[in-house]
DNA sequence: TTTTGAGTTGTTCGA
DNA sequence: GTCGAACAACTCAAA
């Protein structure tokens, strides 16, 4: 067996804060920096979070010093060839604790045993990996707030301090067979615009939200017609920036809105521990008893889905944020809710159709944080909500959109209606402006069949 | 074992 | 317009 070891990235794309090269540094003189293009995971991703991948590759590639190997296949096999191909005695990642994810691991652990080389697991993508924390009889928590509590408690490590010299990286091409390196893939054809790629512009990012929105974050993080939100899931999602990272950045600032921040954070591992826990909860009911919840369906159904999906529901709100998804690749968490509300609530339709949707068009979309935000919407999942909270889309747009400026800003049709009416088209007095619909169901109406569906979910626990 | 307090994100109705 | 009450019952976590 070689000197040499494997840093295999997945979705840790990034130089800073990287066990992994510690790990790797350890046990081997040289490294070689892997990352798979693996087609269970791109097919379903969508072009947006594709794209956006490709472009954080290529800067990856380029903090490394041009030295990114780049193959395309079945981890299990060409993670096996790549490693057999420098003798390597170790593989490193990050755990991945998603339900493919550990799936594929497991797989490739087994195939690297069979030459008697070892996949070896540091650090995660969480601050505290999922099953850590634990309630005091041992087991896992089902709500938020107390897990919010025990994951402070648990704490976590300071950032690892390493760059890209940290391991001395082997020169691809210098290998003595194995797979062949793919160039990284050029981008898509991708209709929204897209942030930054890279483990600096994830910093950027980071910083500028520090030094500005940050400090009102409490304030208006629900206002979508504000840019008060971090911009930093995509970051998240793609690992060019560790949570614990931010972590360490917050710990000497002081305020309710750090606060507030620091708890987003945490709902991201509150779930990401929920899934690993119940991986059938990417698919399923978390509770099963909505398994009972009667859904919609036939092709009225059909054309309201469609609507819902291209932002023509006549619901402002509802429109602008679906079209937001389209421009951008990524909502507004508040609009996201109030959409989400909007589907399984006035459509009557299961919340996995949004999801999946969702999945197809957001560049930040991560299963966990993606499905159980649903699941908590429909009813379904964690702390289920109580049945009578309905969104109504007029009340949350005048609520959170006051001046009416982001569906102005999404629903070019409603540009010529000033101020909070543009969330009540149907009662301007010229009636609704040309080209845009009037709304395709009545929701005072859709909130008392959804009660009515949601009892029968009540009845099958008795 | 029992008890107690609490649970991200809301809406409607009537005073 | 503002405000408080009502809207279920259940599960969870810890004392």
């Amino acid at each position: 067996m070689g000197d040499t070891a494997v840093v295999w990235f997945r979705r840790d794309l990034r130089v800073r804060d990287q066990p992994t090269f510690l790990a790797a540094a350890d046990a081997a003189s040289r490294s070689l920096a892997l990352f798979v293009l693996d087609p269970a995971l791109l097919q379903p991703s969508g072009s947006a979070r594709r794209t956006f991948l490709y472009r954080s590759l290529r800067a990856l590639d380029e903090a490394l010093g041009g030295r990114l190997l780049v193959v395309r296949g079945d981890p299990a096999d060409v993670v096996t060839l790549v490693a057999a191909g420098i003798d390597a005695a170790t593989v490193h990642v990050a755990a991945d604790f998603g339900p493919y994810g550990t799936r594929r691991d497991e797989a490739v652990e087994k195939a690297l045993a069979d030459a008697g080389r070892r996949l070896l697991r540091t650090g995660s993508p969480y601050a505290v990996a999922p099953g850590r924390v634990r309630k005091a009889d041992g087991g896992s928590f089902g709500v938020f707030t107390p897990f919010r509590r025990a994951w402070a408690e648990h704490g976590w490590r300071a950032p690892a301090e390493t760059g890209a010299s940290t391991v001395r990286w082997l020169d691809p091409d210098a290998r003595d067979g194995g797979p062949g390196s793919v160039p990284i893939p050029d981008d898509e054809p991708v209709d929204a615009a897209l942030p930054d790629a890279g483990e600096d512009a994830a910093h950027r990012q980071w910083w500028a939200f520090l030094d500005g929105a940050l400090s009102t974050y409490g304030e208006h993080r629900n206002r979508p017609d504000k840019p008060a939100t971090s911009r930093m899931s995509v970051y998240l999602k793609f690992g060019e920036i560790h949570p614990r990272t931010m972590l360490a950045d917050l710990a000497p600032r002081r305020s309710a809105s750090v606060e507030t921040y620091r708890t987003e954070l945490a709902w991201r591992e509150f779930y990401a521990d929920i899934l690993w826990r119940r991986p059938d909860s990417a698919r399923a009911n978390y509770d099963r008893a909505f398994d009972a919840l009667p859904l919609a369906s036939g092709s009225v159904a059909e054309k309201r889905f469609a609507a819902w999906c291209e932002g023509g529901t006549g619901f402002p709100i509802v429109d602008a944020g679906m079209r937001q998804l389209r421009e951008q690749a990524w909502m507004h968490n508040r609009v996201r809710m109030i959409v989400a509300s909007f589907l399984v609530k006035d459509l009557h339709l299961p919340w996995w159709r949004g999801a999946r949707h969702f999945m197809q068009l957001l560049v930040d979309g991560d299963l966990a944080s993606n499905q159980h935000g649903w699941q908590w919407t429909a009813g379904s999942g964690t702390d289920a909500s109580p049945y009578f909270r309905v969104f109504n889309p007029v009340t949350q747009g005048e609520k959170f959109d006051p001046d009416g400026d982001y569906v102005r800003r999404f629903v070019p049709e409603l540009r010529g209606v000033a101020g909070k009416a543009v969330h009540r088209p149907w009662a301007l007095p010229g009636g609704v402006p040309d080209g845009y619909p009037g709304p395709i169901v009545d929701h005072k109406a859709e909130r008392l069949e959804a009660l009515e569906r949601y009892e029968r979910v009540k009845s099958m626990r008795d």
